[in-house]
Parts: C-alpha cells; sequence; structure tokens
DNA sequence: CGATCCTTTGATGGAGTTCAACGCCGGTGG
DNA sequence: CCACCGGCGTTGAACTCCATCAAAGGATCG
C-alpha cells in the first residue's frame, strides 16, 4: 500500500461532485495493489473509503475457509460503512486501486457536515438494497438464475456495450454462493443459447436481453 | 387493520425511551392480524414503522411464488427503513401486532429530529448488519449449519432460558432457503443430539451451547 | 370428535459439488 | 523465438446434499 498526495479527480460522478472535494480536502489518497486488503474484518470501522479508480470486494470467511462476496465496489462508490464498531466484511483490491480514505470522526467536525451525512446516508441505504436483492438471489435463485441475475447487474450499471468483467471465476462463484465449475458451465450455457456472447473470458455483450431478463427471474 | 388512540407503551426497551414517545406523538397506532400486510412490496416508502407488540417479517417473492424471508423483527424494533423510494420486500404480521407508524416527513418537520435521525440511522445500521450476516448464511453454510444459526441467534435474543418460536416452519425455511422438510429434518437431529430440547414444536431450550456455536459454524 | 392445518418421517430424484484432467494464455528464461 | 511453466478457465464423471413427492402423525379449532 503506497499513500499520495490528494491530487484532483480525473473522473468525478455527477451527484457527488461536493463529496469528492470534500473528501479530498480531509482525507488521504491510497494505492492498494490487486489482492491487497484494505481492510481487515473486525476491523474498527472509523473510517469511509471511496473508491478512485479500480475495483473493491468485500469478503468474508467461514472458519474452515469457505469464503462469502458481500458486494463488488467500482469507481466513484463508499463503502466501508457497513458497521457497528467493527467490520463484518474484509475489503480487498480486486486490482490495483486507488482509494481515497477519510476519518469519520473529522467528516463529523466538519461544516459540510450535512453533504456527506446525506452521501453516507445513501450510500449506506444502497448497500442494504444490494445486500436484500442479494439475499433473495441467494436464497432462492437456482444456478442459472444466479448467473444471469449477475451479468444482466453487471451490463446495467456499464453503459457500453462490450461489458468488462473485473473479477474472476472465483470472485463469481463466491459472490453467488456457487462453485467455479458451476459458474463456468451457466456461462457456457448461457453461450451456446446465445443469449451472451464472450469475446474473451473477462469481456462480453449481450445479445438477448428480454431472454436474460427472463432468465434472471 | 384497525386504528387506536395513542396509548402508553406498557413495555419499551431502554434505549429508545424518548422515541417511543416521539413515535407515540406523531404516529398511528395500529393493529394487525395474522398474516395481514403492513405494506407492499414496491409500495412507495415514506412511513417508519415500530413493533409494539407481535412479530412481523418481511418477504420478496419470485414471479413463480417462490419465497424469501428477509427478517424478523420483535417488539421495539423499528422497520420499513431499507427505501430507496419503494420497499424492496412487504412486510407482513407474524401473528396479532400492533404497531406504530410514523411518516417520515412528519419525522423530519420535528424539533426532535436528532434523536430520531439517530434512531432510524441505527436501525438501518442493524439491518444492514443482519442482512450481511443473512447473506454468509444463505451463501456458504450447509442446512444443518443454517438451522443451528438460526437457533443461536433466537436464543441469544431472548434472555429467557425457554426460547419461544414465534414463527412457523415455513417461514424459518424461507428465512434459511431451504424446504420446511429439511428444516424438521436438522431440527429433529438436533433433538437427538441433545444440543437442543424441543417442549413443543413452538419452544426450545438449548442444552449445549458450545455444540450449537460449532454447528452454527 | 371430526376437519383442517402444520409438522414429521420416509423414499426417490436431481441440481450442484467434488474430483480429475485438459486447454488456453501470458510470462519467463534459455 | 519458442519451449516451458503456472495460473485460470473449461469440461467430464461420480457423488452428495437437499428438494421433491408421498403419507402418516399431532395439534388446534369448530
Amino acid at each position: 500500500m503506497t499513500l499520495a498526495y490528494p491530487f484532483d479527480d480525473a473522473r468525478t460522478s455527477i451527484q457527488s461532485q461536493n463529496l469528492t472535494e470534500v473528501m479530498d480536502r480531509l482525507g488521504v489518497r491510497m494505492t492498494f495493489a490487486k489482492d491487497e486488503e484494505v481492510y481487515a474484518q473486525e476491523e474498527d470501522a472509523d473510517l469511509v473509503y471511496r473508491v478512485v479508480s479500480g475495483v473493491v470486494r468485500t469478503t468474508r470467511l467461514l472458519s474452515d475457509g469457505r469464503r462469502q462476496v458481500g458486494d463488488f465496489y467500482q469507481t466513484g462508490d463508499l463503502f466501508g460503512l457497513e458497521v457497528g464498531a467493527q467490520h463484518r466484511y474484509s475489503a480487498e483490491a480486486l486490482c490495483d486501486c486507488t482509494i481515497q480514505v477519510v476519518k469519520r470522526s473529522s467528516l463529523k467536525a466538519q461544516a459540510d457536515e450535512g453533504e456527506l451525512d446525506r452521501a453516507i446516508w445513501e450510500a449506506t441505504c444502497r448497500d442494504l438494497e444490494r445486500a436484500q436483492d442479494h439475499v433473495l438471489l441467494l436464497g432462492r435463485k437456482t444456478a442459472a438464475e444466479k448467473v444471469a441475475t449477475f451479468l444482466m447487474d453487471l451490463a446495467s450499471r456499464g453503459e457500453a456495450e462490450a461489458i468488462d468483467l473485473p473479477m474472476g471465476r472465483q470472485d463469481i462463484a463466491d459472490y453467488l454462493g456457487l462453485t467455479i465449475e458451476t459458474v463456468s458451465r451457466m456461462l457456457t450455457q448461457l453461450q451456446s443459447s446465445k443469449v451472451v456472447e464472450f469475446a474473451s473470458c473477462r469481456q462480453f455483450r449481450v445479445r438477448k436481453w428480454e431472454v436474460l431478463e427472463r432468465l434472471a427471474a
């Protein structure tokens, strides 16, 4: 992990223009290498994080090594809010990442408190909503439906035609509560039925939106 | 569903004494019969709810009828906060319930705003944490582990020796992403290994905490 | 005391896991 | 430049856990 002086953002999401400014002013910019840990499960949680570039995943381990991925955070997303006193999930860089980190306590002390509080509130609500969708997916969807839902979700976030999968099969599997083999089989299935088309194993485009939507249940 | 004038609470959780007062002053008390709907999935979400007595479950349906239970809310719990503009889960009375309902907008307009905002924030965080635990449970735990976790969770909430199961087997199954048959089998298993003991199918006590904890993974 | 609903138990089947081997690709070094 | 290597993804075969189907046992209500 390396620190850097807070330079201006190359990209900034529209709604959080001010937020970006304030966080840049108050916080520190850090870079993380692929698979490096941003914070640990059970670490104290006085910090707020914002993805400047790259992708972050949150994960949780069972004692015997089974792993669950909580969510993926992309450029502009706030994370690390899921808090009582301690983090329930650890956060790791999925690929090389730049992340803006701010102390909550220093946020509280600021004049811009309102703006930031609202941003944190909204990010928390988004997390909750996504967690609720995740619960439905894990509890009641079949493997095929899980994978279809996952691709749809990714595709509807990115606006481009060609969608990149920043994560590997193992991360997808651990997000969907499946094994890599099953994920792979379902992807093959979706390809052979021409619903999606893979340029490489890390990039695809949706061919039949209607079918994909129906398959996602 | 019936309305009632806001009388004083019989029971009030210690930390939210003021909250109770404020909600009672601003809101309406309603009663719901077993299985009656408190709010619907996709209904607009301008209200905050507090369980005065009884138990509420939140549920979500897939188009073909598969059902996922999001969570159970007991006396004193705030719910209905999981919001963008619309509810993602519907809420139903598990048994006959009394529920205090307050308009968010009227909360915002109040002087006690701070107190209430904090309570709403904390309830939302609790929801998020529980959802995250739920994700791990659904994604990576076996049937036996799910049921063990569920019983532990219930037992550690109630302070009494004998724990009541307010919900039926179907609700447990839909919470754990299982079928009633599997839930029943796992419960039987836990009984025959003397880990828990059922007085009736709605009441149990934990015999071997250590073992139950280990089984919960 | 019968009717209905909920729970338990049993037998069978299937979706997804596990185990194993192979293919593909990018990196590295001869 | 190509051969070798290691990591990642795919494919196949066997197995397992849980779902499904079916029926009986128990509780609650009129």
